[in-house]
DNA sequence: ACGTTTTCGTGACTAAGTCACAGACGATCG
DNA sequence: CGATCGTCTGTGACTTAGTCACGAAAACGT
């Protein structure tokens, strides 16, 4: 973990909802907070292990998966520019553990508040307050998502979707079967045939951790079905 | 609706976590809280229809699901004596709607924290902060139960968690195939067929809307085996 | 007692997950 | 270059879960 110059709080232009803070509460983020560097690939916080700091991310992508003792595992959503690990602080305040763990998925640059100064905006700022109250009700949005398409949505839908959430600017992807199983909670052997099916019917192209869309029009069809 | 009167704060003795609020603050919990009584299958909150209030419940459940377009629904947690319904705070918040929705299950007697009152208390009370925020992370753990159930878990043993988790003291439950199906987000032929065989091996005792645990023994074993 | 509604049972089928193993690709190193 | 090794992918046979289409049985009201 590198640190930044503390004071320097021109990252607070990444939020917009901290813009409206008062003068004083900007001067305390810039004194209290600061900016760290992470790797990918590091954990962020897991059971047992939970993070001691409110984090906002600049740059890069938090993932945060469950994963079964079978070794399966699902992700249940990702914390990106602009956004909070809001998790971190609700993990700290309960009992029971969590069995979720937060990964970095690429390198990340983020924003480490210390408990103390997240404390006392909580307790100063009414526009602090809402904003971690807009990340809670975000994250709790993500997880009711995560809930129904697990519990009601066929499993070749989520798949097209996400192939196009997660294709890259070229039109492809690099991600290995098996990883597309863990982002769905699902197994290899399905999603290898589901995506076999999909490249009988031209829709994609396969090669070894490699996925290029060739149809995306039909696999947005087959992602808004019903 | 029936308010008793205001003033009256003797239902604070419910939720120890709030025993340790000042006197100022549980003056105003005292003056701006209202005791209300609702029937049981009133809906408390539901998509395009956010709640008001902040609950907090006194007597009875509200149950909290989802449900699909399919009609097939799944329930996520349960709020019951002295606890609170916080997912009304987020729905507040939250731009997304929901499609969770909450329902009196039984007859329910709760305090209701106007939103004025509540901001205030954020606002000055760290005690009352610190109870909102462990709210939030018991409810997200339960969310991330079910996420872990339903993505991993089989079906017989979830059912066996549920007949257990619900049966009352006489060893029996009023529900239906249905109703079990919905509690797990699965169909009432599935549900019908693992209880079935639960009474083919002498485990319960099936009749119309009506099931007795003989065997819990048994059951238990199925709802712990890995 | 009769028709109505709700609940439950069942067979035949599709979808998803499990298990076991084989083959194929790509990097590395003599 | 070709052999080797670890990872990734393909596949068949099977179990479990969900869908669909019925029909039968139990409770209910009049």
């Amino acid at each position: 973990m590198q640190e930044a110059a503390a004071n320097d709080a021109s990252w607070l232009g990444r939020f917009p909802e901290l813009a409206v803070l008062s003068q004083d509460d900007r001067d305390l983020l810039g004194e209290r907070a600061m900016v760290v560097s992470l790797p990918a690939g590091q954990t962020i916080f897991a059971p047992g292990h939970p993070a001691e700091q409110f984090l906002l991310v600049l740059d890069g992508t938090v993932r945060v998966q469950q994963s079964a003792a079978s070794g399966r595992e699902i992700v249940l959503y990702r914390v990106s520019s602009g956004e909070s690990c809001i998790l971190t602080t609700a993990c700290l305040l309960s009992e029971d553990s969590y069995y979720a763990e937060g990964l970095t998925e690429t390198p990340v640059t983020a924003v480490a508040v210390p408990r103390a100064a997240f404390d006392a905006l909580m307790a100063r700022s009414s526009q602090f307050r809402q904003f971690v109250f807009s990340n809670y009700a975000q994250r709790i949005a993500d997880l009711l998502h995560v809930v129904e398409e697990v519990a009601f949505e066929r499993i070749d839908k989520r798949l097209a979707q996400r192939l196009l959430e997660r294709v890259g600017e070229n039109g492809e992807l690099n991600a290995t079967h098996q990883d597309l199983a863990s982002e769905l909670g699902s197994v290899r052997e399905v999603i290898s045939r589901h995506l076999k099916e999909f490249q009988r019917r031209g829709w994609i192209d396969l090669s070894r951790g490699r996925i290029a869309l060739v149809e995306r029009a039909a696999l947005s069809r087959l992602a808004a079905s019903d």
